[in-house]
DNA sequence: GCGGTAATGTTGACGTCGTACACATTGACC
DNA sequence: GGTCAATGTGTACGACGTCAACATTACCGC
């Protein structure tokens, strides 16, 4: 007899939770939304799935390993933000205006995303990555690209019609990363802070100017 | 009788510390030297003062404040560094040539401390900071300057002797800053951690050419 | 169907951190 | 010389990451 204990453990009838790891990364999401990396704490995020903290460990080894995981969440937001910026580009014949367009969109959609979600942002590229992780299927968009490899594809489609020398292109990534990150950081972080939306708006798009003039 | 207490305080034979708020400071810099601004730590830097933790608080409101002073120290040295390399220009009369030398000057002596001292480095701009305070004297080097002023200086420089027009002048700081500052950031933290020094030695000079000529 | 095993979650503990409060010590000034 | 403000100490609390011992359950071969 007596009621069999549902709802015993906190939003949770069953002793199982089913998707820990998965619910474990997004709270990691939210918190990292709210306050950047540092904010990503594994026993807030087992709070949030209704778990004890050392629940965590049978999914990641470590905070650490839950921040990346976090990190490359927030990583293929980017990759999304950027697939949406470069949606938006008209139709034209004009290729080599094309290929412009969707190199710039991939600057603009990335400091965009930097100052709607600062906190995401920060998270997906402050927590230490290398350059093969850059690369990961799980930082992807819906094309299944990373954000790094969104710009690359936009650096070769610029050199496919004669935007740019080919010279020129071997690093041209990197060149133009550091102007548009470096915006980035300045802008959410940085002494760029306090700026309003119409001054920054005029500096990305200088920014974006430069990279393409000094290519 | 009896002998009176000498050194029964850790390293300290007074009461009185005598300049516990710099030697706060000092232990916070040795911190983020070695592990970056996280690695801050009050507890950690009151036990290398050899002093109660809470003594801190006599100095700084809180950590946060402790981190911002070990911040102006941070880019104090960064300034300093600056300095080091616009003084190893060789004399010249051409006023362009040297007034372009300086200007490259602030990016290299900028990315090559980065590179020598990524720990203070990332203290000195990671750790939030406005634009009132990036010109505030804690943070200058030996000529009262700070780095933001250096650049600044550097730039005007450029357009008095007609490197630059005056009318691609304003906000030219922000867009050399940003493609400087993000490529420090993709070499320390990010991606391009994992680069030997040649090739991150290539990179700043590109970079710093990339502003040069898309300014 | 049944029992064992590996996967998954819990409990309790330890050392760290930031911070607050009450208390102790001292230099400096009337 | 006594008082006061400045400075440092001791103790305590809650949050954090992490570990080891234990509990519960899904699944797989019999």
């Amino acid at each position: 007899m007596g009621t069999p204990p549902v709802e015993t453990i906190a939003g949770r009838d069953t002793y199982r939770h089913g998707d820990l790891s998965r619910a474990l990364v997004e709270a990691g999401l939210e918190l990292a939304r709210a306050g950047g990396p540092n904010a990503v704490a594994l026993r807030a995020a087992t709070r949030r799935a209704g778990v004890s903290p050392s629940a965590a460990y049978r999914h990641f080894a470590d905070r650490g390993e839950l921040l990346e995981a976090v990190c490359s969440a927030s990583q293929a937001r980017v990759a999304l933000a950027i697939e949406d910026e470069q949606a938006l580009i008209p139709d034209t014949t004009d290729a080599l205006a094309l290929a412009r367009l969707r190199f710039r969109a991939v600057g603009t959609g990335y400091l965009h995303f930097a100052l709607a979600e600062p906190g995401l942002f920060q998270s997906a590229f402050t927590a230490s990555t290398d350059l093969e992780s850059a690369t990961s299927a799980a930082r992807a968009g819906a094309s299944g690209r990373t954000p790094f490899e969104l710009l690359t594809d936009a650096l070769d489609g610029l050199v496919a019609v004669g935007g740019l020398s080919a010279e020129r292109r071997p690093g041209a990534e990197f060149l133009a990363w550091s102007a548009v990150h470096g915006l980035a950081m300045l802008l959410i972080d940085g002494p760029l802070r306090a700026l309003g939306r119409d001054r920054a708006e005029t500096l990305i798009h200088r920014v974006v100017t430069m990279v393409e003039q000094g290519l």
